[in-house]
DNA sequence: GTGCTATGGTAAATCGATTTATTACCTACA
DNA sequence: TGTAGGTAATAAATCGATTTACCATAGCAC
């Protein structure tokens, strides 16, 4: 870490004071602009100034409200102090989560952070990494978003899976995840298990969707092709998981138990279960996926399998910031994996009676 | 406007492509990197420039690659196609659909924003305007955030009722509002209604307060002191309104409806309800605020004041650049009054019976 | 008196563009 | 022949810091 720990603004003054430049405090001080630079930066080359002018820069400085030209310090320098935030779209739920954690921790270390939200379209998942760069980011966070190539500058990935030349993923152990689910299912009983897989440009649908079956495998658990739909829709509400456990539900094949891709498709699903006379969690028990804010307070509350979406925010900016104030640019962690965790509310029971047939 | 509208970066080349500086173009041209430049920015000065040159000159940028470098452009024009968003946090529910629609046109219009959040804390409303401007930014919008003093740039202040110089308000008609709600109570034969007042540092309390009780009068509805409640955590999560409620049902009050003051705290205040035995809607209908995604799938649907949110986010970022790039600076528009819409969901209903005393 | 080392600074180059003032050449016209 | 005007550029200043290389002066040892 470059900068200084804690409030980065506590010594800033107040608002509305008109702020100087260099050039006048050093003509205020009679000094030159190359003293007043080395004393206000405690650089080395500071250090055969005597305390006594020193402190007389510095309190020159606090009360004519002396702010550096960061764009003119970020041309020397090279340094912006900035960073890149790439994701989908600013919505409820994961996004916002994620992000509140980035902005914590950029925040105290004294960086700002651009967004930059792609809905899906590839042209501008291509360039947006780009044009970051052009405004001279120092590193980019990408969240829930695939990048194409290398960046040239650091990266971390939030749930990118796959390996690109100098981007860290982070990313859930999807195992662990599938396991703490499937098991709570098979213990209360259920064996007719129905699937909501998640949205093909959604990163983590392949993984998730592989370490399901390879878990339900394990534990002897069948899943079924029949009970198994895909989500579709790149909305962000709760209908995309409506419209397709409608679908389900026409397919007529009984089930007691749905695990869908996310807590948005889960709320969006038992609106559609309701609807079709079914109740949660007697007739059918739902688990969620993310412990979004709402999961919570959903009626029943909605059992999730959490991520913990503000601390993976977190770990992603220190990692980065890490990797950019690092003087060993070629070594980087390839990935870190956080921890699951599994919440049960009310939402899920034990298995009464199958659902008949109609 | 001073960029061209439409998709920004339809020009970008590939991402990893090396990038070269002005120079070297030149060099590569046999030009000046003052010829150069002129032509790239289609700037008066070119049109002595022949045809013919200016496609060399732009072919050559294409092939090289070249991408000017902002913070040198910026420094010397003092623009940096950047502003600031200030706003409470980055939650689900309001600020991220707020954020949405600010992303939505900034980007659109060519320019980049940072974001910070102050979560209350009056020290950072106080520094972040002035940290932004440090960072050069061009405007600044503060969502749901009273800001301080005036700030030297232009500003659009989201819900700040506040009259401060150089500062435009977005507000909703907070009349318009509490007529909705309170005559859809009334029609329905509502008589006892609570009601969930803001935390007092949410600067739609007041207004929305003073709306409510005028239209209460208008319209003969007794609002009633031991039926009014305040929300005091700072917390964006439902649980604010559950802890809220459970008071208010500790009055032992008898009440058919409550008017929360978002769907965050009536999400939690239904919650509270239903654990005290009362149904929603057959016993208490809940009218929350907002219209947040999660509002129509709760259960039942919550009915609601509907604010255009994203739409706020939209018309605060046009008004901003608009302002931005006027070249009257001292006219601007004070306030700009948005509608709120009414939508009727499942959490409201005819009056059946008072709740009993116990 | 000479050489050496601190001490206390400063001049000037630099980052990478933009922009104004100027040059050099050519043509046309009075 | 002189000059006005257009054409095709360029040199150099500028934005506001940072940073390197250098310069006085003083004190001290020899």
């Amino acid at each position: 870490m470059v900068r200084s720990k804690g409030n980065p603004v506590a010594a800033s003054p107040p608002t509305g004071t008109p702020s100087i430049g260099l050039k006048e405090l050093a003509a205020h001080l009679g000094l030159s602009s190359a003293t007043v630079s080395l004393v206000i930066n405690r650089s080395p080359g500071a250090k055969s100034i005597p305390h006594a002018t020193q402190e007389r820069v510095r309190a020159a400085a606090r009360e004519l409200n002396y702010r550096p030209n960061l764009m003119a310090r970020s041309l020397r320098q090279k340094r912006s102090f900035t960073i890149g935030v790439v994701l989908p779209e600013i919505s409820e739920g994961y996004a916002a989560l994620v992000l509140s954690g980035i902005e914590d921790y950029l925040l105290q270390e004294g960086y700002f952070y651009f967004v930059v939200s792609h809905r899906h379209r590839a042209d501008l998942i291509e360039e947006y990494p780009s044009l970051l760069q052009q405004r001279a980011v120092e590193g980019i966070i990408a969240v829930d978003t695939v990048l194409t190539g290398p960046t040239g500058i650091p990266a971390v990935a939030i749930s990118g899976h796959r390996q690109v030349p100098g981007v860290t993923n982070i990313v859930l152990d999807h195992n662990l995840a599938a396991h703490l689910a499937l098991e709570h299912l098979q213990k209360s009983g259920h064996t007719r298990i129905a699937m909501i897989k998640g949205q093909d440009f959604s990163s983590d649908t392949e993984i998730r969707w592989r370490a399901l079956h390879s878990v339900a495998e394990q534990l002897g658990i069948v899943i079924d092709d029949k009970l198994t739909i895909q989500l579709d829709s790149d909305s962000s509400s709760p209908e995309v998981g409506y419209v397709v456990t409608r679908k389900l539900l026409e397919r007529n094949e009984p089930f007691t138990a749905l695990f869908a891709f996310n807590d948005i498709s889960a709320i969006g699903a038992i609106q559609a279960l309701r609807e079709s006379g079914k109740r949660v969690p007697e007739d059918v028990s739902v688990i969620g996926f993310d412990d979004i804010q709402s999961a919570a307070y959903q009626n029943p509350g909605l059992t999730t399998v959490r991520q913990p979406l503000r601390q993976m925010g977190v770990i992603a900016a220190e990692t980065l910031l890490a990797r950019v104030n690092s003087p060993r640019q070629e070594e980087y962690p390839n990935e870190i994996v956080v921890k699951p965790e599994f919440i049960v509310r009310g939402s899920t029971a034990n298995v009464r009676h199958l659902v008949s047939l109609p």
